[in-house]
Order: C-alpha cells, then structure tokens, then sequence
DNA sequence: AATAAATGTAGACAACGACTACATTAAACA
DNA sequence: TGTTTAATGTAGTCGTTGTCTACATTTATT
C-alpha cells in the first residue's frame, strides 16, 4: 500500500498524485485490467468516491497517467541525447535507445501509453503531450536528414518510422512469449543492437 | 446485430463461433472497453450464462481472438510474400507491407493481438499461433540475409526488428493523432514508403 | 466574518463477470 | 433401437465495479 496512514484528516493533501501512483503500482503489479477506481480508494484510505473528484472517469484516470507517460518518454529521449557526444544521426539513435530503457524500466506507464481506451481519449493535456513528444521525434529525425540520413524521404515518414521500431520494440520486449525468443541478448545488447539496424552507424 | 434469429431451436449450432464474429463487431464498432459477454449474449438471442460454456472468462474470448488474429496475420504475410515475384529480400519487404495492409483491414483483429489482458494469457492455442507467425517473420528474415541483407546480424535481433515496424505502425497510424500527422500520404504510399525505408531495396 | 469553491462522504443503482443448480439436446455406445 | 453420458443452454444469485446524487467538511476568496 501506498498511503494507507490513519485517516486524521479530511482532506487528504494531494489525492490526485497519490491515486496516480498507487494506479501505477498496481499496473505493475497486476496488470491493467486490475486496476479499480474503488480498490484504489481502499488502499489510500479514502472513500470510494473520493477520485471521481479528480478523474472524471477510469478512463480519465489512465489518461492522466499517459500524460506523464509521455513527459518522460520525451524527457529521457532529450536526456539521451544530450548525453550522446556524436552528431544528429548519433543522438536519433540515442534516443531510441534511451526511448526502449524508459519503456522498460517503467512498465506502468508505458503500459498506459498503449493502453485502448487512452486512444479515444480526447483529453487536451494528454494531447499536448503527444504532440510535444511526436515534435522532439520528429525534429530529431529531421536533423538526422540534414546530415544525410535518408535523404529525399518525407520528413513526416522518416518520423513514424522512427517512432515505430521503439514503440513497437518495447512492446514485444515485454511480451512474455517474444522476450523468451531473445533472452540469448542481454537488455543493452538487444537494445542497442536492435537501434543500430534502425540508424547504421554510417561507414566512411 | 449478427444473429438475432427468433429463437426456434434451444442449440445455437455453432455458438462459439458466433460470439467470436460478434466480438470483432463491436471491437469495431464501440472499441474494446465496449465489450461484454453479457451483451454480446443478448445480441445473439442467448442467456447471458451460455457463453460461459465455450469462454471460461473474458480474457479467454479475447485469447480467442487473439490466436485467430495471429493466424490471419501469418496467412496474410505469407499470401503477400507469394504474390511478390522478386528474392527473399523484396518478399520480406513485401510481408511488411502484407502485416500492415491487413492489420488496417482487420482492427478488431489487431486490437485483441494487442489487449493487455492477451498478453497475460497462456492459453496453448494462442501460444501456438503466436509461434507460428513469429517463426514466418524469422525465416523471412533469415532468407533475406541468405541475399546479403544485414549480415552478421543476430537472426533473432532482426526478427525482433523486423516484427517492431510493421507492429508500431500498425499501432501508431492506428492512432487518431498519429494518423492526422501524416494524413498527406495516401494508405498505400505510406506502407510502402515505410517498408521500403525498413527492408531499403538494394542498390546496384 | 461571510460566502463560495474545492474536496471528501455515503448511499444508491444498473451492469457486469463468474458461479451454481437445473433443463434440454446431441452423441456415444450397448 | 434404447439408454446412458457429454455437451450445451437457462435462470438465478453474488460480490464488485463505475458512476451519479445529495450532503458534509474544509479551504480559499472577498
């Protein structure tokens, strides 16, 4: 549990951020399709219509989490980036690469970000945030073209594709049944492996 | 509504069957938070314990699903690599582009493939078909080293490769705003632009 | 200090998944 | 062919959940 602390006082101080985590932690715990609004609420010590204060449905709640998905998906890809001493072709690949270690070391969210309900979410801060996410992709792509990468081939094209082999990547990663296939790798093998055939390492 | 015969006989005939296709309806139609084995029921004209007797629980119709997906995919990459006439190289490009075209087609479909609750399932059906289509994308992949594609690379590390892309664009061109981002190319200008900058056609 | 807004509570309701005991039909077999 | 057994559908029940409403308590505003 959580924050299952007495309950002195009325207000709980900051209900919205501790559902948020405690959702997180039962999503990896049990998985998604255990996740409650009213089981939370037990578990925070706090009625079961507490969170309806804060998340005007389940789905809102999931979509909530998504938003923060996507902050720190595009946080650790800029900060992998700006660890990589290399040009732009070598940052696009750190990205990815620090895209897939996001993903994996925070299941929960990523699992959020997937998730089929947050789709037909129409939420305005989950959107900005998807946008703000696709841009940091997008623009590194772009920069990787100005140093050659793929040249002629549409920017916008260039961007999905490069979104999609993380996206899908870490999904199979964390598919019980596809990770058993590729447990020979280690983690960084497989990852930086894997990004290597996506960006090459151009010869010279 | 799928069969809402008036009720004459007390079997249904082939009610398993019937529930599957009315699954894939409303995954289609509502999205898969919408669906119910108590509605679905009402919709075929049948008590609401009878689907109990062919789905031992929810996650078991989606596992249902789920497997008859994965076996439409493999048929679909395997019809598309037929119908390609080039070497093992342009077939695999052309299974890429046969997983995408179908997955669009076929959402329900690609929604259960992709349902946290499948993941979770150990069901013996789905593992075997899960199987089955993961090994047409590796021997596709193996094939096309055999032409000098991507050589030394681990066999496992480019089926994991080759299975992201098509996967995460399915899932992001699936997606609402992803899709408005790129809604200049027209379907097909888009797989194939994809593919071919996955499995590049080779430069004599 | 008075009032409004935010936040939490408690009760209600319908829908659902899952289980049970029972009914009906189809299949197997003697 | 007739009987037994398995498969399949029915009807009722239970606990849980999401969501709504009316009300209570606390915090913020003026």
């Amino acid at each position: 549990m959580t924050d299952t602390r007495p309950k002195e006082t009325y207000h709980h101080g900051d209900l919205r951020r501790a559902i948020i985590d405690r959702a997180a932690d039962v999503i990896d715990a049990s998985g998604v399709e255990a996740l409650s609004l009213r089981s939370i609420a037990r578990d925070l010590g706090v009625s079961h219509g507490a969170p309806n204060r804060h998340f005007k449905n389940k789905a809102d709640l999931l979509a909530a989490l998504a938003t923060e998905a996507y902050e720190q998906a595009r946080a650790a890809t800029i900060a992998a980036a700006k660890e990589c001493e290399g040009g732009a072709i070598a940052k696009l690949r750190a990205m990815g690469v620090g895209y897939l270690n996001w993903a994996l070391d925070h299941r929960a969210f990523f699992t959020a970000l997937n998730h089929p309900d947050v789709k037909r979410s129409a939420d305005s801060e989950l959107l900005k945030s998807m946008r703000a996410f696709q841009l940091t992709v997008r623009d590194a792509s772009i920069a990787a073209q100005g140093e050659g990468r793929y040249p002629g081939v549409d920017e916008k094209l260039l961007a999905l594709y490069n979104n999609s082999v993380p996206f899908g990547a870490a999904l199979l990663i964390d598919h019980p049944v596809f990770a058993a296939e590729i447990d020979h790798l280690s983690r960084d093998e497989l990852i930086e492996g894997l990004m290597t055939l996506v960006v090459p390492v151009p010869s010279e």
